[in-house]
DNA sequence: TTGCTCCTCACGTCACGTGAGGTGGC
DNA sequence: TTGCTCCTCACGTCACGTGAGGTGGC
C-alpha cells in the first residue's frame, strides 16, 4: 500500500488529481483511514490510474472515463466513442488550422500595409427575408454609375412603404446584380417586411438566405465605398475564399450629414476548392 | 443609435456578450441611461464590435484584444503577438492530430482484439537516477532465461544494501542491454541511492533520463510478462513511435505470493522519423 | 519539539449560457 | 392591463492549481 503522495509519484500524477478522482468516485482508494481520512492505494491501482490517463489522452472527459469504466461498455458502444471522438478531433484540427491560416493571412496583410487597417472582415451567415423591393439598370459598378441609380430607388420604395403602410422589419438594404450579356447591373433597394404585406407599384420577393459572407462595416459617404469593398476583396483571396453570390448593402444609419452614414457590406463566399454554390 | 437587443442582432452575437463586454471595459455602450440602465450603441460601433469579434475569431482572448484595442500597440508588437499566435496555434493543431492518431491507433486494435485489452500503455518522462548495482549476463531475453539471473541479483542487491547501511531511495529496478556481437543480455539489478553512497561490491552508476518512454503496469509473475511486452511493443508500433534504448522493469511490488506482483514495464522511444538518439 | 505528510474547504480559471426576480415604456 | 425589452445578480461549465488553516506520526 502506498500513500497518496507515493502513489502519485509512482503515477505521474499530482496529489491534487487524485484527490479529484477520488471526489468524483473515478478512482477512490483501496483503504482509507477513517480516524485520519488519509487515503491509501495498492499498486495495483496503478494499471487503473494509467488506464484513466490513457483515456484522457485520446482527449475524453472525465465523465466519460467514468462510463467507461464502470459500465463495462461494449465493444460496439467503445468503438461508437472512438469513432465520435475522432469526427469530434478531426473537426477541431480543421478549426484551428483554419484559424491559423487567418492568422497567417492577417501577417500577410501587416507586411503589406504596415499597420491595422481601419476595418475588419467577420464571416457570417446571413438569413433569408421575405422583401418589398424596386429595381433599376445602372450602367456599370462605379459609384457614380450606382448612385444615381440606387439613391432615388431607396427614396421611392421608402414612400411607397409608408403609403402601403407596411411595418418594416430592418434598415433597408440594396443588393447588385451584373448582367450576364453586358456591363450593366440590376440594382435593388429592398426591405424586409411581413410576408403578408402587399402594396401598389412594389415588387415582393425572398431573398435567398446565404450559408457564409463576408461582412464589413463601412463608415461614411459611399462615395468612399471603393476603399472598403478593396479591403474586402482582398481580406476574401487572402483568406482561401472566392466571391458566390450577388454583393448586398445593409444601411445601418442614414441621414443628412453622409458622412454620418454606416453600411454593412456582404459579401456571399464559398471556400476556394468547394464545388459551385 | 440602438438599443442592446437590435444592435445584437445587427452584429449577430448575444446580449449577454455584449453586457459581458461591456463588464470587462472591452465595448462600452455609447450611452447608458443612468435611470434604467439602459445601454444605447452607436450604428458605427458595430466596425469596434466586428474588430473584436475578428481577434477573436484568430484566437485571442478578451483581455489581450483588450490590450490590442486600448493601447494603440505599434505594428512590431503586433506582429509578434500574430507570430506567437500561429506557433500556438500550430502546436494545438499538432497535438490534437496526435491524439487524432492515437484514437485511430485504439480503433485499429479494438479491430483485432474485439475487446479492451486489460492494459493501458502512457507515454511519460523517466528522470535521471544515481543507482546502486549489480550486473550479470543471460543467454537471451525468454523469461526462462532472464529469470534465474535477475533474480538473485536482487536478492545479493537487497543484503548488499542493508549490510551497508544504504536508505534506498525508490523502488528496486532491472534494466537490460542486449550484446551488440550474440545473442546474450547484459542483466543489471539496481536501486536509487543518495550521491553520497558508498559500499563493498556494489557499482554505482548514473541511469541516464529518458525523455519518451512508453510505460505500462504489468501485474502477477514475471512468467506471463511476454504477454505485457507485447501489448507494449504493439501500441509502440501503432503510435508511430520505435524503441530507443535499455528495456527497464520496475518492482512496485514484490513478496511470497507472485502473482500479486505488479511490475511497471519501460520502454524508451523516440518518434518514427525522429533522428537517432 | 521540529519537519513531513496528509486532510478539508474554497477560490480562481475563460467566456459566456441560463435562469431568477424585478422594472420601465407602449 | 398585457407583452416586450431591458436590468442586475448569481450559478454552472471543466479539470484541476493554489493557497489557507489545521492535524497525526517520527
Amino acid at each position: 500500500m502506498f500513500g497518496i503522495g507515493d502513489f502519485a509519484r509512482h503515477g505521474r500524477v499530482s496529489v491534487r488529481m487524485l484527490r479529484h478522482y477520488d471526489a468524483i468516485g473515478l478512482l477512490t482508494p483501496a483503504l482509507v483511514d477513517p480516524a485520519s481520512g488519509y487515503r491509501h492505494y495498492r499498486a495495483a491501482q496503478l494499471g487503473e490510474l494509467n488506464r484513466i490517463l490513457a483515456l484522457r489522452d485520446l482527449g475524453f472527459g472525465l465523465e466519460q472515463i467514468g462510463t467507461l469504466l464502470r459500465e463495462r461498455v461494449e465493444v460496439a458502444e467503445l468503438r461508437g466513442m472512438l469513432r465520435l471522438r475522432r469526427s469530434e478531433l478531426a473537426a477541431a484540427v480543421a478549426a484551428d488550422a483554419a484559424r491559423l491560416s487567418r492568422v497567417d493571412a492577417r501577417l500577410r496583410i501587416l507586411e503589406q500595409e504596415d499597420a491595422m487597417s481601419g476595418q475588419d472582415v467577420v464571416v457570417a451567415a446571413l438569413p433569408a427575408a421575405h422583401v418589398a423591393e424596386l429595381s433599376a439598370v445602372a450602367a456599370g459598378f462605379a459609384p457614380e454609375e450606382i448612385g444615381p441609380v440606387i439613391r432615388p430607388l431607396c427614396g421611392r420604395l421608402g414612400r411607397l412603404l409608408a403609403e402601403s403602410r407596411i411595418q418594416p422589419g430592418g434598415p433597408m438594404l440594396a443588393y447588385y446584380e451584373p448582367s450576364a450579356e453586358d456591363d450593366t447591373v440590376l440594382v435593388h433597394a429592398a426591405i424586409p417586411v411581413p410576408a403578408a404585406a402587399a402594396g401598389d407599384g412594389l415588387a415582393f420577393t425572398e431573398l435567398p438566405a446565404v450559408a457564409q459572407a463576408a461582412v464589413l462595416v463601412h463608415h461614411g459617404s459611399m462615395d468612399g465605398v471603393l476603399a472598403s469593398v478593396d479591403t474586402m476583396a482582398r481580406w476574401i483571396d487572402g483568406n482561401g475564399y472566392r466571391m458566390a453570390g450577388a454583393f448586398r448593402e445593409l444601411y445601418l444609419q442614414v441621414g443628412e450629414d453622409e458622412s454620418e452614414w454606416v453600411t454593412e457590406l456582404q459579401q456571399p463566399i464559398i471556400p476556394v476548392g468547394a464545388g459551385r454554390q
